[in-house]
DNA sequence: CATGAATGAGTCTTCATTCAT
DNA sequence: AATGAATGAAGACTCATTCAT
C-alpha cells in the first residue's frame, strides 16, 4: 500500500479539509477572524480543536487560504469573461458586470477578503495584496485604455478605478438571493451605474425595461 | 440630592477620558477592536489598566461612544450644511460634498464605525445604527424629491442611495491629507462622481479647472 | 477652637462610621466577607469607596469591629441576667435563655461572628477567639458545677457545653420575628430542649401551654 | 451518532478530575469558597490554571459536584443503615448515629455543604437545596412518626427535626480523628443526645461504659 | 486521523488601598 | 470629611498551539 505522506491526500481528508475552510469562512463573515476563536470552528466542523491541526498549519493559514481562493477565482472569472472580446468598452461593460456578479454572489468570501487584510501577518498580507493589485490593475487598463479612446469622459483613472472596485463591495454588503430584485437586474442596473460615471450612457441590453423603476427593489440592508 | 454618579469630573479627569478614546479609536483603527486590547490603549494613554475604568464603563463603552460621537458629528454637519437651502439639486450637491469632506476628513473614525459594528452586542448596535439609519433618510428624502422632479433621471432611490453612502466609505479608504489631490478637489469630483450617477451632470463652480485631469493625483492605498 | 483630632470625633462623623459597620454587616451576612467588595458598601452607605478610609482603617478592621462589638454585648447580656442568682439550675436556665434570645435577635451579627472567623489574619482572629473563650468558659463552668451538684446527670461537660452553643447558632439560622412563634416561646422550648441534654427536665413557668404543640410552629428557613 | 461532550474519558484524566475536586475540597474548606482562587486549586493539583478547565466547566460548578456529591452519598447511607428496619424508636437511633458518625467522618465536605451555600447562583442553589431537603423530610417523617406513637414527648416536630441535623453539623465542626474519643463513642453519646431531645432515653447498646464520663475527652475546637 | 489533556500567555474586569484636591 | 483618580496585583476564564495515545 501506497504510504500516505502527511498532509491531507486522502479524499476523506480533503473533504475534511474544505468543510473547515467553508464552516470557518462562515464564521469569519460572521463575527470576524479576531472573534471567532478555534473553538468555534472545531464545534462548528463537529471536531475536537486539537483535530484541526490535522488539516490546517494555525488559524492564520486558514485565513490565508480562503483569501486566495477567492481571487483566484475573481481572476478566472474575469480571464473567461472578457475572452475574445476586443471593444474598450464591450470589455468594461464585461468586466464590471462580471465583478458585481461576482461579488453579490460570493459576498460572504468578498467581505472577508476586504475586512481581515489587516489581521494578516506582513508577510502573508503581502501575498494576498498582490493578487489584488493584479486584479486592480486589469480594470485601471481597461479604463485608461477608454480615457485614451476618442469621445471618452474619464475624469481620474486612479480614483475611478477606485470606485468601480467599490461598488462591487458595496452590493455584496446588501445583496441577499432571497431579495426582490433578480441578480440580473441587479448587475445590469449597477453595471450602468458604474459606466455612467466613466461617461459612457449606453442603455443595456434586454434588461432595460427591468431596470428603470424609481422604487426600489433590492434587499434591505442586514 | 444630585445624584453623582461615579464619573469624570475634573478638568484633568475630562481631559483624561478625551485622550482614552482618542487613543482608542487610533488602536481600533489600526488593528480593529478585538485586535485591541484594553493593555494596547493602557499603554498607549500612559495609564495602568485599572486606571481606565475611572472613565470607562467597559471596552464595549469605548466603542459604543467613538461610534456614536461620529453619527452626532456628521449629523450636526449636515444640518449646518443644509441650513437656508431649499432648492433640491442644490442640497444634494450640498449633501454629498459634506459627505464626501467628513468622510475624507474623519476617515479613521468613519472606518471604524463602519467595520466594527458587527463587535458590539444587540442593544447597542441597536442604538448605534438607528442613528445611522436617521441619516440615511435625509439623503434618501432628497433623492426621492429629485426623482419626482422634472428632468430627472434617477433609476432606484434606495439603490443610489446605497451607492451614495458608499461613496463616503469609499474616499474614506484610501484619502490622506499627505496625497497630491486637496481635499477640495477630492470632494468636487466625488460629489461630481455621485451627481452624475443620479443623472445630474453639472460642471461644479470654480474647482473646475483642477477637477479634469485623466491621470490619478489621490493618495495610494495604504 | 480645639483641634479636632485624627479620628471620628463629631457627632455626624460616629454617626456616619457607625452607618458604615451596620451596612457592611448587613452585606457580610447576605453575601459573605469575601464576596462583599468595599465598592459595595461605598454604595450602600452612599459614599465613594475612598471617603470609607476617613472612617476605618480598612476592610478587615470593619469586621473585627463587629465582630467585637458582638462579644461585648453578649458577655454584659449574661452579666447583667445572672446578677444575683445564686442557684446553679437556675443560673443554667438563664444563662440559656438569654444565650437564645441573644442568637436569635441577633441574629446578623450572630452569623457573621461564626462563620467569618477564618477570614481574619491570625493576630486578629486570637483576639476575638479570646472573648468567645471567655464567654464560653462561663458556660462551661455552670455544667461543671452542675455535673458536681447531687441528682445531675452530665453525660461530657465540653462536650455538652459545645452542643448548649451551637443550639443558639442553630436557632439563629432559622429566627425570623415574622415567624409564626413568639421569640419568648422560642426562647422557652429551646431552653427546655438544652436542659433537657443536661438531663434536667423541669417544666418551665407560664410559657407551658404554648410550648406544647407537636406540629410546628418556627419560621421557615431560609 | 454518539454525541460526545467535551470532558473527561481517559482513565488518567479522570483520576485528576478527582484529584482536582479533592484539592478544591480541602482549599474550600480551609479559606472558604470565595478566597480560594484557581490559582491556589491548580498549584495544589500541579497543573496549570487553564489546565483545569479541561476538567471542569468553572470555579462554581467545582463547588456544586462537591456539595452534591456529599448528598448523594448521605442520602446513600441512610438508606442503607434503616433497610429492613421497621420499629419507629430503633428507625430514628440508626438514622441519628448514621448522621452523626457520617457528619465527624465526613466534617470537611460537610462544613462546605453548609456554609458555602450562599456562594451559589440562585438556580444551583436550587439543585443542591432540592437534595438537603429531601434528607430533612425523612428525618421529619421518622420525627413524625414518633410523635403519633404512644408515650412519646416530642416537643414539636420541625424544631426539633432542626435541632437533630444541627447536632451534626455541630459535630462535624469539632471532631478530629486525633481526638482523644472515639469515633464509636462520639456517635454514642450524640445519639444519645439526641435522642434525649426528643425524649427517648434509652441507654444505648454496649458503648454504655465509654459513654459516661464528666470530664471531656472530645477533641479541641480548631 | 481523532482525541483528551496540558501549557503559558493572554483576555477583560474588579480589588483594596492611597492620595492630591 | 468627601471625592475622583491612580495604582498594581489579582480575579476567573479563553486562547492558539502541542503532543501522547
Amino acid at each position: 500500500v501506497a504510504r500516505v505522506e502527511a498532509g491531507t491526500r486522502t479524499a476523506e481528508g480533503i473533504r475534511t479539509s474544505a468543510h473547515i475552510r467553508a464552516v470557518a469562512a462562515d464564521l469569519f463573515y460572521e463575527h470576524g477572524y479576531e472573534a471567532t476563536s478555534l473553538r468555534h470552528i472545531a464545534k462548528a466542523a463537529r471536531l475536537q480543536v486539537g483535530s484541526l491541526y490535522n488539516h490546517i498549519k494555525g488559524k492564520e493559514d486558514l485565513l490565508v487560504e480562503i483569501m486566495v481562493g477567492i481571487m483566484d477565482d475573481l481572476l478566472a472569472a474575469q480571464t473567461q469573461a472578457l475572452e475574445g472580446v476586443e471593444d474598450v468598452r464591450e470589455r468594461l461593460k464585461l468586466f464590471i458586470r462580471t465583478h458585481i456578479r461576482f461579488h453579490a454572489e460570493r459576498a460572504r468570501d468578498v467581505f472577508i477578503g476586504n475586512s481581515e487584510l489587516r489581521s494578516l501577518s506582513r508577510v502573508k498580507r503581502k501575498k494576498v495584496v498582490a493578487l489584488r493589485d493584479e486584479y486592480e490593475q486589469v480594470l485601471a487598463g481597461l479604463i485608461e485604455e477608454l480615457a485614451r479612446s476618442q469621445d471618452s469622459d474619464v475624469l481620474d483613472v486612479k480614483m475611478q478605478t477606485f470606485a468601480v472596485l467599490a461598488l462591487g463591495g458595496h452590493v455584496a454588503s446588501w445583496y441577499s438571493p432571497q431579495g426582490p430584485m433578480s441578480l440580473d437586474d441587479i448587475a445590469e442596473i449597477n453595471t450602468r451605474i458604474a459606466l455612467r460615471q466613466l461617461g459612457i450612457d449606453t442603455p443595456v441590453d434586454a434588461a432595460e425595461d427591468a431596470a428603470r423603476p424609481t422604487r426600489s427593489r433590492c434587499g434591505s440592508r442586514p
